[in-house]
DNA sequence: GAAATTCTGGACTAAATGGTCCAAAATTTG
DNA sequence: CAAATTTTGGACCATTTAGTCCAGAATTTC
């Protein structure tokens, strides 16, 4: 029966994946588990959920079998673990940009949605939405939320006195983000995605 | 050596997937490769193209493996066939509807869009562009002339005299549409992706 | 009706899949 | 240093994967 009362390790990442604590005595966890989610992020991001092998994931991870499993307890755990994640962040980032840019946020914003930091890989949760979602209730309602913050996020920047009478027009603008990332996924090249994204954002905004 | 002459078979479907032509003697195909090709494009549709095994696509075609493989060569094959049919049909059908269509095509043609036969399936080239184009260059090619084809006929409803200049508002709201689809399949309901379209046609066709 | 030709079903393969398990090594606390 | 505890690597498993192959049935032309 361990103490239970010392304040325990290292864990200052607080994902939700593993229950398991690492106290007391025994051999300390010799990766960091918000490193390694990250680096199945990426493969999961770069090759979608079907496509990616448990090998991939081991590998790309660095990370034996048995410590995977032990960590994450199955392909579904780190990945719902991962989108979580990532979704978290992502928003995050979102949050910070619409604070920090003073003139024309929704612009800001917008080029933000439409140029993700994934390059041609596009949103992950879009891709995740669109690949999963139809089958994966849990998948779907982390979409969700997450358009649902990105919305918000948009109405705060288009009307910041009122939002809710923003929602709308939040809405439509995302979704025209988000359909830009499937033509930039198709090969369209990059400035006539930014031509159209201008050309929209000054129809949306007189 | 058959002699060639006769006008052969009841090939009127005309699909470039297989080259076996079923002339002289011999036992005729029983199966329609239109019909089974669209059976084979249901289940693409619904389950992605990773997701989709081999037993899946032949009990959906009615088919024993070696006629799958004979006519069809590989999953990638069927694959490649039935997104060329879908495009095909696809685009016919929205440049009948733009044609029959004499006030507001444009609100015709985008709710058309975002709201697709394939119900929340949504645009089966939309998914494979998502799950495969980064990938599968073929995939993503077809992908882009799907696009470029329904961005003229936006085009071609939005300033029927002068389509060209026209072509970044088409390429904006087909982005548009392209979007609403991911949030249907995120599982927003149906009513609050057609208040969203009808706000951004507002704005777009004052 | 006979020969020719093609389709059909099912058995088969080799590889890869997600997941389990255990002996050994490592590092902690006392 | 010793005991306790946990991680680790790799072997292992049953299942599924896409794809091949062949003997027999079916249907054509002549």
């Amino acid at each position: 029966m361990p103490s239970m009362i010392k304040d325990c390790c290292q864990s200052n990442s607080e994902t939700q994946a593993s229950a398991k604590a690492t106290c007391g005595p025994g051999r300390p966890r010799a990766f960091d588990e918000a490193e390694v989610l990250d680096a199945a992020l990426q493969v999961f991001w770069q090759q979608g959920y079907e496509a990616t092998s448990l090998d991939d994931l081991t590998s790309a991870m660095g990370l034996s079998r048995s410590s995977f499993y032990s960590a994450f307890g199955s392909k579904q755990g780190v990945f719902i673990a991962a989108l979580k994640s990532y979704s978290q962040a992502a928003v995050e980032a979102f949050k910070e940009l619409s604070e920090q840019t003073s003139d024309d946020p929704v612009a800001t914003i917008l080029t933000a949605l439409a140029n993700p930091n994934g390059g041609p890989r596009g949103c992950m949760l879009v891709n995740c939405i669109t690949e999963l979602a139809p089958h994966q209730e849990e998948v779907a309602e982390i979409g969700r939320q997450h358009l649902k913050r990105i919305e918000d996020l948009l109405a705060q920047a288009i009307s910041p006195n009122d939002p809710a009478s923003a929602s709308v027009k939040a809405r439509a603008l995302s979704a025209l983000a988000i359909g830009t990332l499937t033509l930039r996924k198709s090969g369209v090249p990059p400035e006539q995605i930014s031509g159209t994204l201008d050309a929209a954002i000054e129809l949306f905004t007189p």
